[in-house]
DNA sequence: CATGAATGAGCATTCATTCAT
DNA sequence: AATGAATGAATGCTCATTCAT
């Protein structure tokens, strides 16, 4: 008995979950050029040819992975609303930040990975200025609403702050005091 | 008749020296595994295997820039300070990490994307600590000294924007206001 | 649809059979250091990359070839017979020798290649011991039994007698006696 | 002051000496091809360049070994004799025999290196046959005057089992029962 | 939808050899 | 006579990608 599309469908949609966790993993622990398609398809016990089937290429895969982490993780946040933040939304902004970060620690590792590469950064760019633009909008509008001066300057330094830290608990996540990190951090802009 | 010894060591510095700046020009453009070596002799001028005259390998290239980059910046700071630093030294300081960072963008971006690659990260980390541990210590006493709570936490978070708004005007040179950043981070710290 | 896993097999073990003979011919022929892959590629009709498919890498291929030739030509003798050979026996096994010996003239150059490399020997050592040992043992009974005195001596000697008649031979194939000195060497022994 | 032409004849001869003893001990060592020219002359403490002021090329470095070898132990006998060899003698051309290969067993591992490769063997073959023929003749000729049929037969079986002795003697030299396979040829060809 | 055999371009690395000094 | 910097061809090996089944 042939399966009726929605079942293809179904499976389609498990197997790529399935490539895209699975290279998401080996990918932040050993580098983009550093995992082979076959290991991925080694770990993920399916065939190399299965991968081609869903991706066009290495570049593809990685790109999908990257849009849809952005997507995942930005949901989060409300982008779209145009008035001021309040305090307590901002505090809730900074929790939710942290917490993503902890519990998808091989996710930014591969983010951070990208940052740095041209080549897959071309790939991402786009997707993330779509999301980062009115993000800094936000935060903006939050600081000149509590009456900071160089609104947008505090939003791009609260941004690097986030990436700084983030980063530093992505290298070093047993040492690294992130907690108290945390409470420093909304002390100073709240 | 050979050379004098002296005139051969003078040959191989400058080689040397040749063959890691140009490295350094194309890992921190294109990226480690997809700079060829070949890439690197061609636009140095030089055969491919001039450079394994010099270097042993690959990786032993790209440590040994990294080791003589992370050597030079620090020689800046006075690292074996013990009593707390001044305020004017902690605004020297600033300035000076800002400084050296806008002259070396080439040597910040390869630190960045070294950060993420365990393999590489691997060769350089203990030579980084034995530099990093001693000033965090320095920040922590300056905070300290400055009636700060929690100074460890405070000297670890500096660390981190350090680290954030490096990545941030690496990434975007153009756009980062990072001379107004600074002067947020100045009046947040003193 | 994917081929049945007989299939795969099927074409694994020809494509291996058909390296492992191609190699077998250029190494006895050019040496092993003198045999770049790419020409045991060529001459199978294969690409490079297939090789690595089935070996690891040059050695595991010479180590191979090696084990399979040896496998196959102790097959010959029954190496587990504890009681002593008969004369009838003892003949039959001399003969054979050089009947191995005549058919399969490459295995025997690569034997010989093989044992003067260091590298290589230790891959086959242990196999190539837990053959000859038992032999060797089988021959001293023999010799025992006839009376010789210094049964092993003399087990030894006829080892290193066929192995130098096999040199011999094989450097000279064509004006070196091989059947007058089989008839001798069974004169001497029997 | 300028040295002598004889001065300058014995520098030569000593470095060329030096560096056919190096080599010879790393090819029996590592092998031919395992051996880079560059650690022949490290380990002789001299400079790559060096070597080719004496040797044209690695070949003719190793053709040189060769020859300077074969010569100085067939000087050892007496290859003129016409005569049948006397018993006396022939006892002491199998003690010789032995004794030589203890004594140079560097040499004899390279020459049954070479042996095995067609290359090498080329530069060699014509000396070696201009000793190797006369000595065959005097063999046959000792077998003839003591009776024993088909002479020239016996004469080659001999050189075998020297070449199969030695080369077992060489890959073994430890566990291998010299002395007695010594007396147990002496016996049997007497 | 799924497989894995097959390809070949690409790359790191080695090393014999040359040559200016 | 002696040095060692420099070259570049050669080679082992990897891996993204294709495709017949």
């Amino acid at each position: 008995m042939p399966r009726t599309e929605e079942q293809y469908k179904d499976i389609r949609g498990q197997k790529i979950a399935l490539i895209k966790e699975t290279a998401l993993g080996l990918f932040a622990e050993k580098g983009f050029s550093s995992t082979p398609i076959s290991a991925i398809a080694k770990k993920a016990g399916i065939s190399k040819g299965l991968i081609y089937n869903y991706f066009t290429n290495k570049e593809d895969l990685i790109g999908k992975i990257m849009l849809e982490g952005i997507d995942e993780f930005m949901s989060v946040y409300d982008p779209k609303t145009e008035e001021a933040i309040s305090e307590a939304k901002f505090k809730y902004f900074i929790d939710q930040t942290f917490e993503i970060l902890k519990q998808n620690l091989d996710f930014w590792k591969l983010y951070f990975l990208v940052m740095m590469q041209p080549e897959v950064m071309k790939l991402v760019e786009n997707k993330l200025m779509e999301y980062l633009l009115p993000f800094l909008d936000a935060l903006s509008n939050y600081f000149e609403s509590r009456g900071f001066e160089n609104p947008m300057a505090h939003a791009r330094l609260l941004g690097a702050i986030l990436d700084g830290v983030s980063l530093n608990y992505i290298v070093d996540p047993v040492s690294f005091p992130i907690d108290d990190i945390k409470k420093l951090i909304i002390d100073k802009f709240l």
